[in-house]
DNA sequence: GATGAATGAGTGTTCATTCAT
DNA sequence: CATGAATGAACACTCATTCAT
């Protein structure tokens, strides 16, 4: 996280994240390329000029925001990662997953416009996210060790029993599903077994 | 002249399409937000006043292009699509969109880019994306009838099942995943399993 | 005038003269800076690059059908001007100026954007606009010359008593004043009387 | 900064006024339908695109224009309007009507421009018209009230008598008529007289 | 002669960025 | 530190003109 001063210990009140937030909410309404320097002064309630004293161009706007949305992405889904059983684990992180990707909040709006990007700025990003879903990997990694998931790359079993919980979600949030708590449970359960090795009946 | 000419049968040379590969191009590389349309001109070899005289404006040449590319992605993966029981159906399916997401074609790289855009254009897009993928949608709703897929909505299935095809083939293309054919065949197996109802061992 | 053929002796149907009355029309609806070789083409009913066999650019285009309007005005105005006293001819030309300034045919209407441009293509036009009106010219000059008009150039004649003629149908035309004959007959003896040299009462 | 700056207590220096100064000129030389923001941008010694931080577009550029030099026309015409009798008003009007019209400033000829448009926008400009020339429809009343005048729409005394005031300005502007004094002032006179109602020779 | 597709310079306009205040 | 007026390159788009057919 990148706070710098808290008030009440709850909303940051630095210009560099005033200008975050702007930036991140006229995204996640008009999307990327909507993005003018103008807008998030205004929104951000300062100067354009302001922009530049703590970023050097829009490029390093959009890239330092990048990095924001995804730790704070990664701080929603991965509290408490570590208690439970390897089946909570990965059902806590599927549901909160879920939860956040239902959510029309300029965070996640931004994210997803981020997430499906060509493959701009690829090295660093690409460490962020690997450092940021390391818990996930590490969980998958377990599982394969214990020889309780498929035998398959960390990486695939998050394409199999992951992206479909942001999928349902994007879904939903569309308007393409209609919301049924039993469904996503249901869900859930799916993939969770998906990825698991089937023991053979005991008889 | 602008008779359409084929080389080797195949690629149409017109005007028209000659521009639309060359936007497909450009953002496939760049991103829907990088596309000029000078740079459109320069890519397809003509002068930029020509564009127009085959699309009122960039909105219209983006709105034909995706149109395009929609119904190209959807030729691929469903040609055939009626032949053979439900699984050979899905594994069939399953398998093209995984082999088409995973090339660099500008114009899978281009589809990616606009299967992720914010809501734009929503209403005629999403009926030509519903007919396009409705081989899927009756496969789906056929194996719910049957009682043999879970009892969710077709979009689910589709989400917890297909998505996964698509994102292992995206890991894949980026470099994620190293690609080996075995833990193809056995993700899709993987996911064909999930969306079945378990029966009861018999013995 | 420059018709080249006649059907029944009256409509011209050469192209030049086709493309000079498209172009008349365009102008009058439009303005000058209304027209576009495209619309004239259109309106004409013929090729873009036809108008170009007979004209050899826009400007020559618009000087040519200014020429034209001018001629067309001329020979509406100064029909049978010869006849009668100066009484009559004078009357007769202000009420002919009148009748055809309130029209919205469009060569009035694009005679009206000619005639108050800023300085174009002066000196040929200038010339054009002398001999055409010489049967005016020649009028004022008699009358100065037998005693009867004010000491005045015979074009300040012309505008003290002609142009109110215009600037009346003009007003009517765009509303400013309701239509009413008399005061039109008024209005023209007016005109007729202003320039006059009072003579002293007999008694 | 932009705070008003005057060089000897009378021309205004902020770029508003300079880039409506710059517009004028250009207008004036070669008509309205020759104005580029770029030849704007270039007279007035600025950015193009510091024109818009003024004018919204092209179109409000021009209407602000008509607006001010309309208000200046009208400023130099009517001063002292009410002072004197009728014939006094009048000739006061008339003259300084012509005064102006023989002018070759920026002002006066991009005013000549504005006056013989087809018919744009009309509603305001009219508004604003009516209110400047108000003074002059008041004049005309006052006379044919007092049964002075001739009894004609104000509007239509204006024609017969004030039009031949700029006509006469025009033609000597261009040239036409050569320049003197006392034939003015005969016309002038002619011009006042003729609206007059010819009272009876009293013997 | 006639066509109309193609051209490319030019238009109005936007916007990231700079810098005097 | 902060401002926002100013910049000018780049953008989408238009249109007079050319020329292969």
């Amino acid at each position: 996280m990148n706070e710098r001063s808290f008030i009440l210990g709850f909303i940051m009140h630095n210009k560099h994240d005033l200008i975050l937030r702007a930036a991140e909410k006229i995204i996640a309404a008009g999307g990327i390329q909507g993005l003018s320097m103008q807008q998030v002064a205004n929104e951000a309630g300062v100067a354009a000029g302001t922009i530049y004293r703590y970023f050097k161009d829009k490029n390093e706007l959009i890239l330092e925001l990048r990095r924001d949305v995804l730790s704070q992405v990664a701080n929603s889904i991965f509290a408490d990662h570590d208690q439970g059983s390897l089946e909570q684990r990965f059902k806590r992180i599927w549901m909160k997953m879920h939860d956040y990707g239902k959510q029309r909040s300029p965070t996640n709006l931004s994210y997803e416009q981020y997430a499906h990007l060509p493959e701009s700025n690829t090295e660093e990003i690409r460490t962020i996210e690997m450092q940021l879903f390391e818990p996930l990997q590490r969980l998958f990694q377990e599982g394969v060790e214990q020889g309780v998931f498929q035998p398959l790359h960390p990486r695939a079993l998050y394409s199999i029993s992951m992206e479909p919980s942001m999928a349902m979600a994007r879904a939903i949030r569309r308007g393409l599903i209609e919301y049924n708590a039993k469904d996503i449970t249901l869900a859930c359960d799916i993939c969770w077994r998906a990825i698991l090795i089937p023991t053979p009946p005991t008889n």
